[in-house]
RNA sequence: GCGCGAUUAGCUCAGCUGGAUAGAGCGCUGCCCUCCGGAGGCAGAGGCCACAGGUUCGAAUCCUGUAUCGCGCGCCA
């Protein structure tokens, strides 16, 4: 609706030029948007006044220009000017009745584009290192990365979901000493367990699990090979907790990848040499360097310790040159913000690789803070007392859960409170909206029971829509595209929770105010043929989301 | 100390990349069920968009400075 009024525009300015009404011949880009207030039509452009400057003319002059040379079109209703120099647009209602019958014929499709078309995007998101279960502020991440990809793949990308696996550090042989110590504890050795283990009550549990199965043999064999053996078979069980975790949680990955294969198959000396062949390390105390500081870092970063062990750091170069290397034009990370830090070290790798530094981007999550009833839930990781996302999605479900992690912008923080999740009311944005969806399924069934057949696609007389909220319904609906495409462009998915509340808020307020079945018949179907509409979208949305579109609840 | 990010209604937050009279939810006040699901709706009160400058036709939005808060600053991952 919005492409076709910029192409109208575009002629008219063009057909200004060559009338010589307007003479800089230069065509801008012509901005058009939305109207916070309905008095100012449906559509409005400050055209005229971005063009005053070059051409010299007050801008409603400009304006009275544009209007004269747009050609007689049946959609638009009127166009006038307003205030210092808007052209406002208001288009006829049959305009908007097309934009149901969009809807209805394209379904599930409805929303989606090609803006994204031909490009491959890769979200990598949640990477938790195996050393322990996800946690609460995983599953934010998670839910963010899914609905970035999804909104992503809308926009017409070319989408792969990753989980980028720390199985190859220090981190690994923590996890198991620290499974060493709690099995040699089981079985009544006298052990002291330093507080830089990990102190969760699982690794106890996978240390009876060792003992189930392997009875004391571990006790025999040398200590460092009994760790290394640990690390592998307790980052396994952990990884595959991990897997059921995110299944649970709706997330499906295509691609998990190992840093041990970047070992494996010698990728990350392979990064080193390119870095050095390209000039950009240097040795110092023992030490190799990377000089980020060229590309606008605090300090240069080490890529390999002075007792011959290469970094994390160095594991990401050749893991984003890898990346690269698979095609993908644009590679998003999804981090939490505590590691922002670590960002401009990384866009120093992207573009010492020869990459633009867009070509990375970082989406940062804010920590949760965890609430029940208005009151903090303590956890520390230190501890191990933390709430684990699987409780969480237990205690108040999936739907909730993603609909609450999305409702803010990723880094701003966010209260999460257990309570309100669960309750059943309009207090708690996911019943609202999935209750908007249950109601007009219910309305359906009602007309299916008394015989009132739901118009097909096309099939709908639309002209008994008239009343203002019918309209703004039609209206809001025409939006869903664009929100989507923000959404995917600026990786902001709390843009379709917010849209989704707006519209959910109008089909309750509709309901209230009008009866869809209704005595004359042309009127209920096409009444229903807008709540199809309706529930089309709100069934689209959601599943950006990952959150359900119930029929009953 | 340096860097990054924030600061919008009593509370929690949006604000479509610079537009017209700044919005929503919660909370508060008062209403609406002879009605397709009240898990709902309507109305009201509530604002110096942290502060001070600047940029321009126009600023919550962009720039500079100040204040306050959060986070980060290892040859850890």
């Amino acid at each position: 609706m919005k492409d076709r009024l910029r192409q109208q525009i575009q002629a008219a300015l063009q057909s200004c030029f060559d009338a010589g009404t307007l003479h800089s011949g230069t065509v801008p880009e012509v901005q058009i948007e939305v109207p916070a207030n309905p008095d100012h039509g449906d559509f409005s452009t400050n055209l005229a006044m971005t063009m005053a400057r070059v051409e010299k003319k007050a801008p409603r002059q400009i304006a009275e220009a544009l209007i004269a040379a747009l050609a007689e079109s049946s959609s638009l209703e009127r166009v006038e000017i307003a205030g210092p120099g808007f052209i406002n647009f208001t288009l006829a209602a049959s305009c908007w009745y097309e934009v149901l019958d969009e809807i209805v014929l394209k379904g599930a499709d409805y929303g989606r584009s090609t803006f994204g078309q031909g490009h491959k995007v890769q979200v990598e998101f949640v990477s938790a290192n195996p050393t322990g279960p996800l946690h609460i502020g995983h599953g934010r991440g998670a839910a963010t990365g899914d609905a970035v990809a999804a909104v992503l793949a809308a926009a017409g990308y070319d989408v792969q979901r990753e989980y980028y696996i720390n199985d190859a550090g220090n981190q690994m042989r923590t996890l198991g000493l620290s499974l060493l110590l709690r099995y040699r504890q089981l079985l009544d050795v006298q052990v002291e367990f330093p507080k830089d283990c990990y102190q969760g009550e699982y690794v106890v549990e996978l240390a009876r699990e060792v003992i189930k199965a392997e009875a004391g043999r571990y006790l025999e064999i040398p200590e460092e090979e009994a760790i290394k053996a640990l690390g592998r078979y307790g980052g396994g069980c952990i990884l595959e907790g991990i897997r059921d975790d995110l299944e649970a949680f709706g997330v499906k990955l295509d691609n998990w990848f190992s840093e041990q294969g970047l070992f494996d198959r010698g990728e990350v000396d392979a990064g080193l040499r390119l870095l050095a062949e390209k000039g950009l390390t240097y040795e110092q105390d023992g030490a190799v360097w990377f000089r980020t500081t060229d590309f606008g870092d605090d300090k240069d970063r080490v890529l390999v310790r002075s007792n011959g062990e290469t970094t994390y750091f160095a594991s990401d170069v050749a893991y984003h040159l890898e990346k690269f290397g698979r095609g993908l034009e644009t590679v998003i990370d999804v981090w939490g913000a505590d590691h922002h830090g670590y960002v401009p070290r990384l866009k120093a790798v992207v573009a010492g690789l020869g990459r633009a530094p867009e070509d990375l981007q970082v989406i940062l999550v804010q920590l949760v803070s965890l609430l029940r009833e208005g009151e903090p839930v303590a956890m520390s990781t230190r501890s191990g007392e933390f709430i684990t996302l699987r409780e969480v999605i237990e205690e108040v479900g999936k739907d909730a859960c993603r609909f609450f992690f999305l409702t803010r912008r990723a880094d701003s923080q966010l209260d999460f409170d257990l309570e309100l999740a669960k309750r059943q009311s309009n207090d708690n944005p996911v019943y609202y909206v999935q209750y908007a969806h249950a109601r007009v399924c219910s309305i359906s069934r009602n007309a299916v029971e008394q015989k009132i057949a739901i118009p097909e696609q096309g099939q709908a007389d639309l002209s008994t829509l008239t009343l203002d909220e019918e309209l703004a319904l039609a209206k809001f609906l025409a939006r869903y595209p664009e929100t989507v495409l923000g959404a995917a462009r600026n990786y902001e998915p709390h843009r379709i929770v917010y849209y989704l509340q707006e519209l959910a808020a109008q089909l309750h307020s509709y309901y209230n105010r009008q009866r869809v079945l209704v005595d004359d018949l042309a009127t209920s179907q096409s009444r229903l043929y807008l709540i199809r509409s309706v529930r089309i979208v709100l069934a689209n949305a959601l599943n950006l989301l990952g959150v359900d579109a119930p029929e009953r609840m």
